[in-house]
DNA sequence: GCGTTTGATGAAAACGTTTGCATTACTGTT
DNA sequence: AACAGTAATGCAAACGTTTTCATCAAACGC
């Protein structure tokens, strides 16, 4: 099975080199550290560089120094409104420091996530990003060994033991049934999702539950209720439970569980905050213009994943814990049209 | 500046081998090759390898042979709904043969696509995906001259210059407005993003006017908006034509901006379907449970990202065009409630 | 049993950079 | 004008694999 595609058109920093009239050495040194290369030296290489086409090859670098200048992330899925905005501001701050993302999603299967790190591994990446707390030991051991800075995004907790970046999530759930709470709401459903395996609905939920006791408000299992992260099943539990006898608020672990419930009530006739108010978290697209519009809690994805990059990068660069190893982004209440004073 | 990462707890190939007994290239052998190495030496270097924890170096690996077994991806923005599936999925199958997606977004900035394909060629990629058929030429050039294999997908035309696999947009369009004609409606509006630089926008547009003359039905100026992709001024977009002189229906460049004009006749107390018949394009997450349900056109962003994976790997494997130059992705109609009779 | 094809392995030369060390070319000092 | 000190460059040895070629053993056909 021979190799079909040739290097032809290829010229490397020998023939650049060449070309200038200058050591591989001197053009070595252009791209990596153009300050000590004398100014003169440094055009005729520049020219030399772009009449030849030049372009590095990077992963011969990558050889002989440690780095490769791509980081990973790991998501659990990228078909996501909000990992999608925190991906793509992360990829941006890290090109504008001349760094490749590498992503990678497991829907949630841990199994493949020791894979995807082996994968990623394999290819040196400088850095790691992962989602949340919920991890396997064995991919993060197998970082650790070979010295990978890895940091958790999108969440924040005061102890947790990788350094992480992000919004606490149990505020978050506090936050939102508090705002329900002070409009008087007392007969409170809580629709979340699978806590199972999903940290942040966990803490969000247990945030949003302490808060409900402090007013006296304990969620019985008829209050309790558990929605996929899917609008069209969540539009159905929203169903059953105003078919049944129906709270006079809704606290939803996330927004799209939110426009499920909104759409419910559209659905069966149910007047949004008149009847029954609806608070979500997250602020995803569409949740400010819904009729009528969504409250929410905005969690600052670009916040996030600009922070995130930020952090990565320094332990890339410095070998060391980040001088910041916990930053909590803090989440702000939007008020809409969904919620009301009962 | 010494580099603080040591190689400590990284075990090479050499190890292994040594480990095992046998020479370094049969350790090699065994992981590209193993069916030419006997049964028994096998067990042995296994043993060798997870004993050690040993890590190939993919790098250096393709350094030697030209396959880095990575695949770049670049999209104009991954904070997009239907993107998002398409890239979820294509990740998925990338890895299923082994491969790394690298992705990169320009934000519809052809400047940055330039340097991106610059630097995704820097790291070696065996294949580029790009969406649409609105490129500029340096970074095809660029590819090209270096055999790099490129496709295009998302869009189909019949006679692209790439190969691509996608679905067809003129037709696309033609089929929602064929829907709305044969519901009698004659009064219809078109609101589509700036066909400038998007090619998807222009081409739908284009097959639904086509569509619409057909029946003597000839778009003015007042009936022919431009919204960007976003639900608010998608809104506020669909509150100013309901304000003037309303048509029966509306023509929507993706399901972003029915969204949209279904929020804005909510808010204007329009009944959709009754008063004004609503179709979409895209059939993104949420359409199908609004209320009502968005009629739409369904792409099927899964097949399409399968597809597209499958066709740049043969490509970059066999190191020629593939055997199917254009692959046609078929859309669907989806009725739901928001179109009806006049 | 003898040449001959196969099958499995080893030795060593790549692959295209980076970098420590050595060397040369300058600058300013006395 | 000689000297030290610094700035700029070159030389050559890595980096960790893959792969060609050669070798050696075993199996085969006669």
């Amino acid at each position: 099975m021979k190799t079909i595609r040739s290097r032809k058109g290829a010229p490397g920093l020998v023939e650049v080199a060449a070309r200038a009239g200058v050591s591989p050495a001197t053009v070595s040194r252009y791209f990596n550290n153009p300050d000590i290369v004398k100014p003169d030296t440094k055009t005729r290489i520049a020219e030399a560089a772009v009449s030849l086409g030049y372009i590095r090859d990077r992963m011969a670098g990558a050889l002989h120094n440690r780095f490769s200048g791509t980081i990973g992330l790991i998501v659990p899925t990228i078909d996501n409104a909000i990992f999608a905005e925190l991906i793509e501001v992360f990829g941006g701050r890290l090109r504008e420091h001349d760094r490749t993302m590498l992503i990678a999603s497991h829907g949630y299967d841990l199994n493949l996530e020791v894979a995807i790190v082996r994968s990623l591994l394999e290819r040196r990446i400088d850095g790691v990003v992962l989602i949340g707390f919920d991890h396997d030991e064995i991919p993060l051991d197998m970082l650790a060994q070979r010295y990978v800075p890895v940091i958790s995004a999108w969440n924040y907790r005061a102890n947790s033991s990788l350094p992480c970046v992000g919004t606490d999530n149990r505020e978050a759930g506090a936050i939102v049934t508090q705002h329900l709470l002070d409009l008087g709401h007392r007969d409170i459903a809580f629709v979340f999702p699978e806590t199972e395996s999903n940290d942040r609905a966990r803490d969000r939920l247990s945030g949003a539950i302490a808060a409900a006791r402090k007013y006296g408000v304990e969620p019985h299992s008829e209050r309790l209720r558990i929605a996929p992260y899917d609008i069209g099943a969540a539009k159905a539990v929203g169903q059953k439970i105003l078919s049944e006898r129906a709270p006079t608020a809704v606290v939803c672990g996330n927004d799209i569980i939110a426009q499920g419930i909104v759409y419910a009530c559209q659905a069966s006739g149910v007047r949004i905050a008149d009847d029954l108010s609806i608070v979500g978290i997250g602020d995803f697209s569409g949740s400010a213009h819904m009729e009528p519009g969504l409250t929410t809690l905005r969690l600052p994805a670009q916040k996030i994943g600009q922070q995130a990059a930020d952090t990565i990068l320094e332990m890339s660069i410095s070998g060391l814990p980040p001088a910041k190893m916990r930053t909590s982004i803090k989440a702000s209440l939007i008020e809409r049209g969904s919620t009301k004073h009962v």
